[in-house]
DNA sequence: AGGATCACGCACG
DNA sequence: AACGTACGTGATCCAA
């Protein structure tokens, strides 16, 4: 206790992580529910397409092979097929990633084959068989949210994990569609809409971005406008996903060369294109500049509620490593209070009287969303009360939103 | 033989 | 190599 008070962090302790303890609690008790049959469904329709495809990749291959291997797959998109390498492994190993993959589709039918069987390996291995095991005598899935796992003071999931549900595409759809209400219960979800740059915002008061978030602007429209001399309307598709791209990497601290290759272009426009961004968002290099130098001095960078990350790499003699160190500053700034804003909204939520009159509890938070279950006529009034708590847990330079949803399923409630 | 650990790949925000 | 996580599978290591 003498310590945390020494470092001012016994606030953030009481405060907040102290009383999050029982929320917490009560979540992992609460669980969700899944609908056994939608999982044995969709198990058997994927259990036989890997079939299919497994026989096809074998035949295309002219020999059999463990396909799960990385090393044997390997062998025989590299030796045995001829095809070009496109990268290696941190290990040194040819890679035979996602990334990869795709930059050698064209070369050969299996290639497609591969990336297909990968995709329903992953839902079958990860989620379809092992979910439906776990499900306690109440029909539900616990999980473990664990408050001392991150550097950033984001929660994390285990046993199983249910931060990394799939949500992409068709199968992400489906496999959501597998989580349910109880019987009588709805679900109401509810995700912070671009919490991480509004905080950027707040903390670099950079005015295109305050400006941009205070009108409630298409943010990337707004970024691309800026950067191609143009007015938000007359921004292309095109021109708003690289702007998209810059604003996403901005926050990671991204360099010329991962966003040549994010947005297929040369290292030179790369290069251009992020000098531009400075240039016009001056505001953000000044921010950058002085937190990272605030870092060095101190040792350690600071969240919104007073969380702090040591970086003692910051004074590597290894470029590499003190670059690392930079960009895990400036992130952890932004994603831990994230994370703050998040966790005091849960505790705001948790003492609400209101909801707690409605029956409506906590279930999930997935680090920018929370999900309530509620008795079907309450959700709607529970899902409206659990936005306004999320919107006005803090105020910012710039407002917070929150979009909602309800429905029977997770993937209705999105 | 079998548990521990590393490498790889990939799901999410 | 652009930040933060969890986990399944295969490959490899190694103490009892």
């Amino acid at each position: 206790a003498p310590r945390l008070e020494a470092a001012g962090l016994d606030r953030l302790m009481r405060s907040l992580e102290m009383p999050l303890v029982s929320v917490l609690v009560d979540m992992e008790r609460a669980g969700i529910a899944i609908d056994q049959a939608a999982f044995a469904r969709f198990l058997d329709e994927v259990g036989g397409q890997i079939e299919a495809l497994t026989a096809r990749i074998v035949d295309l291959a002219g020999g059999d092979f463990n396909l799960r291997s990385a090393q044997q797959m390997a062998a025989v998109l590299f030796d045995k097929l001829k095809l070009k390498p496109a990268g290696k492994t941190p290990g040194g190993a040819l890679s035979t990633s996602n990334e990869v993959l795709e930059r050698l589709a064209g070369q050969h039918p299996i290639v497609d084959a591969i990336l297909e069987f990968r995709v329903l390996e992953k839902l079958r291995s990860t989620y379809l068989e092992p979910l439906p095991r776990l499900t306690g005598g109440d029909g539900r899935i616990h999980t473990h949210f664990n408050q001392l796992a991150t550097a950033t003071g984001r929660l994390s999931s285990s046993g199983p994990n249910l931060q990394n549900i799939p949500v992409r595409g068709p199968q992400g759809q489906r496999m959501r569609a597998c989580f349910t209400a109880g019987p009588g219960n709805l679900l109401a979800s509810a995700d912070y809409s671009q919490v991480e740059l509004r905080v950027l915002a707040h903390f670099s008061r950079e005015k295109n971005l305050i400006e941009a978030f205070a009108r409630d602007e298409d943010i990337h429209a707004r970024t691309a406008a800026i950067l191609f001399d143009k007015e938000p309307g007359q921004v292309s598709a095109d021109e708003r996903r690289s702007a998209k791209t810059i604003n996403f990497g901005l926050i990671y601290g991204m360099g010329p060369q991962k966003l040549a290759r994010e947005l297929s272009i040369t290292m030179n426009q790369a290069k251009e294109f992020i000098e531009r961004y400075f240039a016009r968002l001056s505001t953000l290099r000044e921010f950058y500049d002085n937190l990272v130098e605030e870092a060095r001095q101190s040792g350690f960078v600071t969240t919104l509620a007073g969380r702090r990350r040591l970086l003692p790499e910051l004074h590597s003699r290894n470029q590499q490593m003190a670059s690392q160190a930079r960009r895990q500053a400036i992130n952890t700034v932004i994603q831990g209070s994230a994370a703050d804003i998040i966790k005091m909204a849960m505790l705001a939520v948790a003492r609400d009287a209101e909801l707690h009159k409605l029956k409506a509890r906590l279930i999930l938070q997935i680090h920018d969303e929370l999900v309530l279950e509620a008795p079907e006529s309450a959700a709607e009034h529970a899902g409206a009360r659990l936005r306004a708590l999320m919107q006005n847990v803090t105020a910012l330079a710039v407002p917070l939103k929150v979009d909602l949803g309800t429905g029977f399923t997770w993937a209705q409630a999105h």
